[in-house]
DNA sequence: ACTTTATAGTTTCATTTGCAACTAATTGCA
DNA sequence: TGCAATTAGTTGCAAATGAAACTATAAAGT
């Protein structure tokens, strides 16, 4: 007479879907986390000025590449700021925006970090065949566009 | 002459999970968080005692299927108990656990959110090929498994 | 030019979190 | 037994978060 119907969870795809990006983000932020001091929210944001470095991002593009919002950002970069991690300029023509980089620092720290995380990744992807790495690429492309 | 290496965050599995999941989260919490006044700690911890009903699971207990910590469970149990939606009593051979169960009006709830949650779910895994829903499913396994 | 409207970013305040310390009950072991 | 070590769960405090209000600047409309 089944009046309810309970999610099983152990197969519902946003649980499980958010049990991994939790672990895997955990795994990360390991690495990081005391040895430099460095939030998850803040070393996002230095991923992000150094993937787009050249470009003189602004603090809302920023926001917008992290996914992250824009008040979050704004605290992130204080404190990287008031570290020394990263530069922040004024923009030429607009007083407003920021022009943000990672400093030699911010690198510095940068430059073992990113590696620290693609061997996260790769510790990951081994579990997978080729095949099956390749679908995930497909599947995340149609689920979560950029 | 490549002195850095940036992470292509378009391409890092990592990043791609962290927005994927936190866009889905945020899409089913959408669907509760003012309609019941549940957060999202809140509906996970009931979505638990729904799912193994009848078993009487301890904080603890849930703690661990959540993945969350106990301080969190705590509090959002505090908070279900304290809205009349779950039901605490306490172990007959420990009296220090509590035996944990939706009451009439969390079940309420649970059956309204629950197909919504499944409704989303059925809107995502829409957008893959019946292939993709497979072979996502035997990489949750191998990345996550339960 | 002048006034409204929009945008970039910060600050304030209430809430949520996360860690460590805590209480209470149970278990292990001398 | 009896006392140390574990375990279940809560609480206190500092830090992180989120929503809304705020400041400063720029763009648009008249």
């Amino acid at each position: 007479m089944q009046r309810h119907d309970p999610l099983q969870l152990e197969h519902f795809l946003p649980y499980r879907l958010s049990i991994l990006s939790n672990r895997v983000s955990a795994s990360i932020a390991r690495e990081y986390q005391q040895q430099f001091e460095l939030s998850m929210t803040e070393w996002r944001v230095m991923a992000v000025l150094a993937r787009f470095d050249g470009e003189g991002l602004s603090a809302r593009e920023v926001a917008q590449r992290t996914e992250m919002d824009k008040v979050q950002v704004s605290r992130a970069l204080a404190r990287l700021v008031e570290a020394g991690r990263v530069q922040r300029d004024v923009h030429g023509n607009d007083k407003r925006r920021s022009v943000l980089a990672l400093s030699a620092s911010g690198w510095a720290i940068h430059d073992i970090v990113a590696p620290l995380a693609r061997a996260q990744e790769r510790a990951l992807l081994r579990r997978l065949d080729s095949t099956e790495v390749a679908t995930l690429t497909r599947i995340l492309d149609k689920l979560a566009p950029v």
